[in-house]
DNA sequence: GCTAATCATTAGCCATGACTGATGCAGCAC
DNA sequence: GTGCTGCATCAGTCATGGCTAATGATTAGC
């Protein structure tokens, strides 16, 4: 499995999800995650081992307690999956412009969602 | 479960992906992309009706066949999504330099990573 | 040393969902 | 009409994963 598919897996749960809202503004300890989210310390705990995995989030040791924030670097993995998919359909889109209109219309705006 | 949860629960698994991609370059109807997804016409139905109720993809009827095609709309609305955790992480970060380096470096670039 | 707090990991339970096979339905050819 | 193809949906099975409770490891404070 590719990094970006490990990481669109972690990011497939509304729990996981979560927990990365409520680390993205600054990290968090796991005492803090727990307490605001309806789940026991062992949940959060496996869960934020997925995003480790998925290497979303990375971890910083501060006495008892460890700190979790967002990694960006496999987030940029997402958005470049998401934009794969983006450049394909807008290429096949220019495509048909082409196709049933020939001549015509060579400014297709391919940014008109972005 | 807002837009943007729903699709990307629906992109959280492989196969569904792998639909995402065939259908990208060009639409393609049930039996293509069922010769192409080692399973069952029956799994790449459901499959389907997942994406469609996620609204990242839609259909259009040409004779007995069903060509699915990649919806912009709600890959935008994944895209908006990972651009929130970007914008806070990236703030947080421009935060964390301020402080710890008051008077130092304003020029912070923020689009470092895209 | 002991105790408390924080977190990871394990074991086990249970619900969810991914899949197959069967059936039903619509459109096309004859 | 009959038959065939392409697809959706239903019913049922099985594996996956999300959860809790319990336990263990580590660190801090006493």
């Amino acid at each position: 499995m590719t990094d970006a598919a490990r990481a669109l897996d972690a990011i497939g749960t509304p729990a996981r999800r979560r927990i990365l809202e409520l680390v993205a503004p600054h990290e968090r300890s796991v005492r803090e995650l727990t307490d605001e989210l309806d789940m026991t310390q062992s949940a959060v705990s496996q869960h934020l081992k997925v995003l480790r995995d998925a290497g979303l989030v990375a971890v910083r040791a501060e006495g008892t307690r460890r700190l979790y924030r967002v990694d960006l670097d496999q987030l940029a993995q997402v958005r470049a999956w998401v934009d794969g998919f983006w450049d394909d359909v807008l290429a096949a889109f220019a495509q048909h412009v082409t196709d049933t209109s020939p001549g015509a219309d060579t400014g297709t705006n391919t940014e008109e969602h972005r």
